[in-house]
DNA sequence: AAGAGCATCAACCGCATGCGT
DNA sequence: CACGCATGCGGTTGATGCTCT
């Protein structure tokens, strides 16, 4: 190496270890519908969260960064990529064959480890489903052994040159006999090297399955009941069931402002969603974050580390703060609510009423022109006849002090 | 039943490679 | 050409489960 690159792992706050089922979900779930075209981007990306929510919980900054990171913390992927593309190469990839391996297959790999040597990636070439990592385990296991014995056989069948494997010499002629198990590189088409994968998780099963762990996500970050009030804010982060239930929620009349006093009670019951406390609030509590749970019982405490690394955070704002840029949980956000509207799953009325609040309010792709534009487009063809929609379109002024402006850095406050 | 030793394999780490600027 | 970055590759580690005593 020597290039002057720290390892990506080296980042602080990244998780290590065994993935959870929740976190293979997710990478399965992002990667089905966005693909992997920068593997460092991804787990960054796969923060489905709507800002907005946020934003309308009218969290102060630290608030907001705690919550925001608890929902790295459980509902991202607070992995580096390296990690996220071992998982999906090594064991979440639909292609991959799982199970012991076959007589034929154990005999390829004698046979071209004889050949090739430790050149895994070229030998699992011509394993179709097999990975470079499960082959090196098998040979270190199990085939160094055999190998070794049956070397001394001289006609041991593994080892006859009459199968017609390969020229040691070529490595082309190996990679040719390559069943596409391969397509691990990234950059080619997703499409084309998954065409099993796209076809078993269809996107609206995905966003489904998606919503659903962020449903029980939030529940677990928040230590919420989900009682039938908790259920009316969780209607809010679920677009698809604005679209079953759009005028009885409370939170939908929010959204809308057609009603004053429901948005007021949404209000209420958000703000008592998150009761929290800023690392400066306890001079001697300066390692941890506390994220005080909604009122009684059980009263618990969610601990988790606070992270003192700058990136980090940077991390973060580069979502938040800089959500117009391309790239960011906003682009995931809005291909998400643009599927969903695609697949029927949300009142296009719905969509546009929020749109428009949030336009309204500034909140929605902030700074980015692109996304003005497209959201100017998509606003005015709303019904203007309509007297309903008139008002609902027109957001009480009252409303803005709801919000407020965010700060550009975490850092203001003295460290 | 309990502990030690062994086998397995997912995941990590460091380096190599290729590509864009 | 040098540099920085993203990704690929192969060696290694460590957690976990199994078998044996």
């Amino acid at each position: 190496m020597g290039r002057g690159r720290a390892p990506c792992c080296d980042k602080v706050g990244l998780k290590k270890g065994p993935w959870t089922p929740a976190e293979d979900t997710r990478l399965v779930t992002y990667i089905s519908k966005y693909g992997h075209g920068n593997w460092r981007a991804l787990p960054k990306q796969a923060v489905l969260m709507n800002n907005s929510v946020f934003k309308l919980l009218n969290l102060n900054y630290l608030q907001f960064k705690e919550a925001k990171m608890r929902l790295m913390n459980v509902t991202g992927l607070l992995r580096c990529g390296k990690s996220c593309r071992l998982r999906w190469i090594n064991y979440l990839r639909p292609d991959i064959k799982r199970g012991n391996f076959s007589q034929e297959e154990e005999e390829t790999i004698i046979k071209l480890h004889r050949q090739l040597g430790n050149k895994w990636s070229k030998i699992a070439s011509c394993l179709p489903g097999r990975t470079d990592n499960e082959i090196k385990n098998v040979w270190n296991t199990h085939l160094k052994k055999r190998s070794v014995s049956k070397g001394s056989n001289p006609s041991n069948p593994c080892i006859a040159e009459s199968k017609g494997l390969p020229n040691s010499s070529s490595s082309d002629s190996i990679s040719s006999l390559s069943h596409s198990n391969q397509g691990i590189g990234g950059t080619g088409d997703e499409e084309q090297e998954h065409p099993t994968f796209k076809s078993e998780i269809p996107p609206a099963e995905s966003n489904k399955e998606q919503l659903e762990n962020m449903h029980s996500t939030l529940e677990d970050i928040f230590q919420l009941p989900l009682d039938e009030q908790s259920m009316e804010i969780w209607d809010m982060l679920d677009e698809s069931k604005k679209a079953s239930s759009p005028s009885t929620s409370a939170c939908s009349s929010y959204i809308t402002c057609s009603n004053q006093v429901d948005a007021k009670e949404a209000e209420d019951k958000m703000h008592s969603l998150f009761k929290s406390k800023s690392p400066n609030d306890d001079e001697h509590d300066h390692d941890m974050i506390h994220i005080e749970t909604k009122e009684e019982p059980p009263k618990e405490i969610l601990e988790i580390p606070y992270e003192p690394d700058r990136d980090f955070w940077d991390m973060l704002d580069d979502d938040f703060c800089s959500s117009s840029c391309s790239g960011g949980v906003f682009d995931g956000l809005e291909s998400h609510i643009n599927a969903a509207i695609n697949e029927d799953r949300i009142g296009e009325v719905d969509y546009r009423r929020l749109r428009h609040f949030e336009n309204e309010l500034e909140l929605w792709m902030m700074g980015n022109d692109h996304h003005k534009s497209l959201m100017k487009t998509e606003i005015e063809p709303l019904n203007p006849s309509s007297t309903d929609d008139e008002n609902e379109n027109k957001v009480p002024h009252d409303s803005i002090k709801y919000f407020q402006t965010w700060p550009q850095s975490p850092f203001t406050f003295s460290s």
